[in-house]
RNA sequence: GCGGGUGUAGCUCAAUGGUAGAGCCACAGCCUUCCAAGCUGAAGACGAGGGUUCGAUUCCCUUCACCCGCUCCA
């Protein structure tokens, strides 16, 4: 399938929109339309029923480890500041760079160390991004600048300590880690992933905060009120679903790396020793609920990160992966990411930023050797009634992006077949073969013809449907024509209002997929529906 | 952010330094008793801004967006 195909349909028929269209569009950033928002509704409602309102806490869940219960939360985008300096986004997400103008590449600030060096009287500033044998490589970039041999070293003239560039107040003598000709580099220019933003009307720089870059941590600083005004016991999930921000560098392939999204996680807390068996409970859990919404094929995958992949709080995470089309031949992307988190985010949010320690998590300190990010000093401890222990729980944390499990399942249901016309002739059909509680409009009713007492028959079953499902009434043109129309935005039923129903009071369903017809009782289609719907 | 390519109607594609054409879709009718493309009608576009010019969709500059590569990616 070509995803020029899939993205011109989406247009067409309203499922997407660029964001801002009229006045040219605005890089990665994308509009649900009319057909597109009941998609991404029912996925995220599949997931919020699947997840947490249809969640049994008294029965135990096939591949559980025990019983669980399941609550959910719904935080601001906005939050404070601090927050995502403990959460460690705020060192991870924003930096200063530099750009070099003569070789196009772009240097962290305060990475980029270098040394004031003279010859013949001649002085200049050489830096290097290298942080071992810093002052050889330095010695390397002077003798090339000023042309000496290697025996002439001890020629050059060096003055001062190596120093980050980010003391300098002046970049005009300084020779670029790549480039040949000094004063290349440009004035540090803030690099922020964060959106930033400024809370109250007259707010300066102090009162700057960001947009979330993730849901997760809304659930973490609400940790301690969930266990205080619900009655869950651990182990319980917290789940969320809601808009997250990131300025990505390059947003690209469709709504798949977009700057405003949407996710869908769960955090949940276990006992630090059932931690691995939980883990395993939800990473195929997940995955499992993709398969049984129609991602059934070869092009989902569970992957288990290497151990070197893993980030610096993970004792072990997998990517749900879907092999969109407008990746390589081969190449997958991430739906969702379920990993295993420790304790690092209810530390962080008690005691300040963590980093890792051999084996452990420490405070990181600043210069002053103070800690860099105060937590909240607060007691995220959970305390077992029954065992009498103390203790900060795990989370294993399922994050899946709603956005791109919506283009996931637009992918997947994208088809082309043959189906004979009324000659008999097979000719061309673009179908979505949705899942029939992802498809946006389940049922579409046609009177055959506008006369003969159909369209009032029509009319009212449509009314009686609309109360229930999100149903098209479609009187137009041949009914072929109609079939084809909802065929292509997904409709997994069409019930047809023909002579037979004014006379015996049946009508005709027919499937999408398979485009069986079948006569039922016009008073039966809406149970029918909801049978047939619930699968 | 860099390099290359592309921007004409909702979609696919024409033509042009001097009134921008068509097919499909969608719309209003007509005809039709079950699988698109029958008839009639109406509607709809030069991505945006600036410059050159008597006149720019066409030439130039800038910008925005999309595609391909690189770079980046919790």
């Amino acid at each position: 399938m070509q995803m020029e195909q899939l993205v011109a349909l989406c247009k067409r028929r309203g499922f997407l929109f660029q964001s801002s269209e009229i006045y040219g569009g605005l890089n990665g950033f994308w509009d649900y339309g009319p057909l597109g928002v009941l998609l991404k509704k029912n996925v995220k409602d599949a997931w919020w029923s699947d997840m947490v309102v249809a969640h049994n806490e008294m029965l135990l869940q096939k591949g559980a480890p025990g019983l669980y219960e399941m609550t959910g939360l719904d935080c601001t985008i906005i939050m404070h500041p601090q927050i995502w300096k403990c959460s460690g986004h705020y060192d991870l997400f924003h930096d200063y760079m530099v750009d070099c103008r003569e070789s196009k590449k772009r240097y962290r600030y305060d990475h980029v160390k270098g040394r004031s060096v003279t010859y013949h009287g001649k002085s200049v500033f050489v830096t290097t991004m290298e942080t071992e044998n810093t002052q050889d490589y330095l010695e390397q970039a002077a003798l090339k600048f000023f042309g000496v041999r290697k025996k002439d070293a001890e020629n050059l003239e060096w003055s001062g300590a190596i120093m980050a560039i980010s003391q300098l107040g002046d970049f005009s003598n300084v020779l670029g880690p790549d480039a040949k000709t000094i004063g290349t580099l440009t004035a540090p220019r803030e690099f922020n992933l964060m959106f930033k933003t400024v809370i109250g009307a007259l707010g300066g720089d102090d009162d700057a905060s960001f947009l979330r870059p993730e849901t997760a941590q809304g659930i973490f600083v609400n940790f301690k009120n969930v266990c205080d005004s619900t009655r869950v016991k651990v182990p319980f999930g917290i789940a969320q679903i809601g808009k997250s921000f990131r300025n990505e560098i390059t947003p690209r392939n469709f709504t798949f790396r977009s700057r405003e999204f949407e996710q869908m996680e769960i955090e949940f807390f276990c006992h630090p020793s059932e931690s691995p068996q939980w883990y395993k409970y939800w990473r195929d859990r997940r995955f499992s609920w993709y398969t049984e919404l129609g991602l059934a094929g070869d092009r989902l995958r569970l992957r288990d990160h290497d151990q070197d992949e893993l980030s610096h709080y993970s004792c072990g995470t997998a990517d749900v992966e879907y092999q969109y089309p407008f990746l390589p031949e081969g190449e997958y992307g991430e739906l969702e990411g379920i990993a295993h988190r420790g304790d690092f985010d209810l530390r962080s949010h008690m005691e300040g930023k963590l980093v890792r320690d051999g084996d452990g998590l420490t405070l990181e300190l600043g210069p002053d050797g103070k800690p860099k990010h105060r937590g909240s000093g607060k007691d995220l401890t959970y305390y077992d009634e029954v065992t009498r222990e103390r203790y900060v729980p795990h989370v294993i944390e399922p994050s899946a992006g709603a956005d791109r499990a919506t283009l996931a399942f637009l992918c997947e249901a994208y088809h082309v077949d043959q189906v004979p016309n009324d000659k008999g002739e097979p000719t061309e059909r673009v179908s979505l073969k949705f899942h029939p509680r992802l498809a946006p409009i389940k049922a579409a009713v046609f009177p055959l013809v506008k006369k003969d007492g159909m369209p009032e028959i029509a009319t009212e079953l449509y009314g009686e449907l609309k109360r229930e499902f999100s149903v098209f009434y479609d009187d137009k043109g041949a009914v072929g024509r109609r079939y084809r129309r909802q065929d292509e935005i997904g409709t997994p039923y069409c019930i047809t209002i023909d002579g037979e129903t004014v006379k015996d009071g049946t009508v005709t369903i027919r499937d999408r997929d398979t485009l069986e017809q079948w006569r039922v009782k016009k008073d039966g289609v809406v149970a029918e529906l909801r049978e047939r719907l619930a699968r």
